[in-house]
RNA sequence: GGCCCGGUGGUCAAGAGGCCUAAGACACCGCCCUUUCACGGCGGUAACACGGGUUCGAAUCCCGUCCGGGUCACCA
């Protein structure tokens, strides 16, 4: 038996399958031409944020746009960072957000598909296999360096100005002899395998990145760690074994990868395997004094996917703002297509950015606001009382108290061709509307000054008696119209606008003092619909209050 | 610091040597429409980081400078 031979028995004896037994048991997807193949794989470490989001949204759109597959997995293999319930926050977060998964976790709890296990806490073996392989043939041996002893080989070459890390001279145990291997071993020393690089750093590895273009990188010459010592692989290790063996055509993935992409390359080759096409993706930076840098979870609530389900923007409203900073293009196709699916949005990765957008929360509210003016007021209302529900407990029990008038409130110049565009999340919808609810309105009584107090009261003592809530559009500002002459306002705006010293104002200011009696505002929907929402009655009783007030 | 990747209005961006007197969107401002606001329409302010090349011609190609980002773990 030869030396490697021996060696991967010592360390790797227990693994009885080999690498052509995973061979047959993941075999090549059977899909169309063109069909790609894509995943997204988080480590459950955190909650879903916004960058995971994006980069899970990218994926999507890319099976989506050649019929291919995307898939989940999970990448459990720092158990000292983990957080518990991240793998539910961020699954059913992306379910939320209505990225569906096509294979592996599709839920929190259910994996699906002919590759599992998604988990790669369940894959040790695999990996295992494979690194047992490398060892056999010399590429792969194992290292007994300490933490402690590698922490001071790095300053020691920091020091000494030279490249860190565990390549070259540095890489102590690449010869070891399996004599002194299983030595050590027998001491009880904890160990790592790490790979055995062939490359050097002179050489030059030429990838051809899917967004980023022809990209020259110097080749991997660091032994780096494939298995920890508890026997679980590292993220290259992983990644080159599961996204083979998974059958993944495209590796899209953010742009911190990019420089480890020289390991990746080198890993594949080793192993026998095709690598697949990798896309590097630029992150969503912040504007944070003036510098730009990556969006954080710990600094930026905006990070946190959770935050836009407080502040009551719709799954769909991030999920199109995600879009337009994915591909400039689609900001055009949803103007011409607004009412189809993004799923039939042709994406190209080839044409996104590649480096980082700011995230734009004006930009969000406008894209959110044409989302919201797409609802009906049925489903205004629906959303709206699901989010107050969650988030706003007593304003969701004043909207459910009588739900026909408040979806009456909320249809108000909604259900017609041209919607008001003035929600953009549920958190506005209390203020928006809060002169429709006795809890909230509170009477103002500010009117314009250039109308003297007794054309306000004439005004609305004359209109209080003939207000009448049948009244159609033209019938109502007919009736504020009438009441101009006797107080020498001008019924006609333009005969104001042409005239303006002859009258004292027009029936536009006229609207305006009704306005305010009413609602306490300036600025409203359609005031005609107000008070027809709000009722004879209730009109009537504004009125008096201001008249009597004022 | 080494190695990568970038740099077009405030933001997102189109742009592949002549079509650039540089598109479009958001934001901002003005006008029009209008019962207010919003919508919508029309218009406006505002950009090729800098310096050298190459070329008849450069936002576009090359070099340098500066600036920004990423990465250098038994983290992903």
């Amino acid at each position: 038996m030869s030396q490697n031979k021996k060696m991967a028995e010592l360390l790797l004896g227990h693994i009885t399958k080999t690498p052509e037994y995973y061979e047959e048991l993941y075999p090549a997807r059977n899909l169309p031409e063109g069909a790609r193949v894509v995943r997204i794989a988080p480590s459950p470490t955190g909650y879903l944020h916004l960058g995971t989001l994006f980069m899970a949204l990218v994926n999507r759109i890319t099976a989506d746009s050649t019929g291919g597959i995307f898939y989940t997995r999970i990448e459990d293999t720092d158990k000292k960072r983990e957080v518990e319930g991240g793998i539910d926050d961020i699954i059913n977060g992306l379910i939320r957000f209505g990225i569906n998964i096509d294979e592996g976790f599709v839920t929190p709890t259910e994996q699906k598909g002919d590759y599992a296990p998604y988990k790669q806490s369940e894959r040790a073996e695999i990996y295992q296999c494979f690194a047992k392989k490398l060892i056999e043939e010399g590429l792969a041996y194992p290292c007994f360096c300490t933490a402690e002893e590698l922490v001071a080989v790095r300053e020691e070459q920091e020091k000494n100005k030279i490249r860190t890390g565990y390549h070259g001279e540095f890489a102590v145990h690449r010869d070891i002899t399996v004599e002194e291997a299983e030595a050590l071993i027998k001491e009880g020393k904890p160990y790592v395998i790490r790979l055995k690089s062939p490359g050097s750093e002179e050489n030059r590895v030429f990838v051809d990145d899917g967004i980023k273009g022809k990209v020259e990188l110097p080749e991997n010459d660091e032994d780096f760690v494939l298995l920890k010592s508890d026997g679980i692989p590292t993220y290259h290790f992983a990644h080159a074994v599961d996204d083979h063996l998974m059958r993944t055509t495209h590796v899209i993935r953010g742009d911190e990868w990019l420089s480890s992409v020289p390991k990746h390359i080198q890993l594949f080759k080793l192993l026998g395997f095709k690598p697949p096409k990798f896309c590097h993706v630029a992150p969503i930076m912040k504007l944070d004094s003036g510098a730009k840098r990556k969006i954080s979870k710990r600094k930026d609530p905006e990070a946190a996917v959770h935050y836009f389900a407080e502040e009551g923007y719709d799954a769909k409203s991030v999920i199109e703002y995600l879009m337009t900073i994915a591909s400039s293009e689609f900001e055009d196709w949803r103007r011409a297509n607004a009412t189809e699916p993004r799923q039939k949005f042709k994406f190209n990765l080839k044409k996104m950015s590649v480096s980082g957008a700011l995230f734009d929360g004006d930009k969000l509210n406008d894209v959110s606001k044409n989302v919201v003016a797409t609802m009906n007021s049925e489903t205004v209302v629906e959303k709206l009382c699901e989010w107050a529900k969650e988030f706003d407990p007593e304003f969701y029990e004043v909207i459910t108290r009588d739900i026909a008038y408040t979806k009456a409130v909320f249809a108000i110049d909604r259900d017609c061709p041209k919607p008001r565009k003035d929600i953009a999340k549920w958190n506005e919808a209390k203020a928006y509307s809060a002169y429709f609810f006795e809890e909230y309105y509170t009477p103002c009584l500010e009117f314009p000054e250039n109308i003297d107090k007794d054309s306000i009261k004439a005004f609305l003592s004359e209109y209080a008696k003939v207000y009448s809530v049948e009244d159609t559009k033209e019938e109502w500002f007919g009736r504020i119209k009438a009441i101009c002459p006797s107080l020498n306002f001008a019924a006609d705006t333009k005969e104001y606008k042409a005239n303006k010293e002859a009258y004292k104002g027009s029936a536009g200011d006229l609207s305006t003092v009704l306005r305010i009696a009413v609602t306490g505002r300036r600025n409203t929907p359609d005031l005609c619909s107000i008070m027809q929402v709000l009722g004879r009655e209730e009109c009537i009783r504004r009125i008096n209050y201001a008249i009597s007030n004022i």
